[in-house]
DNA sequence: GGACTGATGGTCT
DNA sequence: GACCATCAGTCCC
């Protein structure tokens, strides 16, 4: 191994401002079984205070583990198909979270492909939804804390460098400058703005 | 590459 | 019953 800085411990780092705790995620290692990904792209949710967060309205049966400690997987289903996790992040009673949005597959490529046939090597982990495929991340993943497994995180090298910009997908409260991402990586998904509300 | 759209079901009002 | 933190397919350039 190359001698590349390391950051000692990512998970008491997590306990910070999402806006803060999600570049730092950037460049860490996700794992879950014989499958690792870099994590390329995030995007920090906070709590009650962010209209775009689905903890926006108070603690609810699906937010609840929002809520609860820093470094747990929250997970949620979303458009009927899809499921997308974030790392809960923040001081405990705080619903703050960063949803990883996309990833490099770096080990176990070939389960990857198993799982998503049809992709082509940029896409097998672009996307909230496609990365939660890629590591086989499910809805019974929720609440699963990061330093026991079965889903795990590693410290990557340091990245001085990160670009931010407005978050995606959201109609509401999307101008905060809170994607982050590794400039240049081609699995860093296109910003595509919320779609206006279709007339009736 | 980009624009557009249908699929599909949990969550909350 | 409306609202989605999406994806994959299609059509077009």
């Amino acid at each position: 191994m190359a001698a590349s800085p390391e950051r000692p411990g990512l998970l008491p780092l997590l306990a910070g401002r999402p806006e803060e705790v999600a570049p730092l995620l950037l460049g860490a290692v996700l794992r879950h079984g014989d499958v690792a990904l870099r994590l390329t792209e995030v995007e920090a949710y906070a709590g009650e205070d962010d209209p775009g967060s689905h903890a926006y309205r108070g603690p609810t049966p699906r937010t609840e583990v929002m809520f609860g400690p820093a470094g747990r997987l929250y997970t949620y289903f979303s458009y009927g198909m899809h499921v997308c996790a974030n790392v809960v992040v923040g001081e405990e009673g705080t619903a703050a979270a960063v949803l990883l949005r996309a990833g490099e597959v770096v080990e176990g490529r070939d389960i990857v492909r198993q799982r998503r046939p049809r992709s082509s090597e940029r896409d097998l982990a672009r996307g909230p939804a496609r990365l939660c495929q890629a590591l086989d991340i499910t809805l019974e993943h929720g609440g699963a804390d990061l330093g026991t497994g079965p889903v795990t995180i590693e410290p990557g090298p340091v990245r001085p460098r990160w670009e931010s910009g407005p978050r995606v997908g959201l109609r509401q409260a999307a101008e905060r400058p809170w994607r982050f991402w590794l400039p240049g990586e081609p699995s860093v998904s296109t910003y595509r703005p919320a779609a206006p509300r279709p007339p009736r």
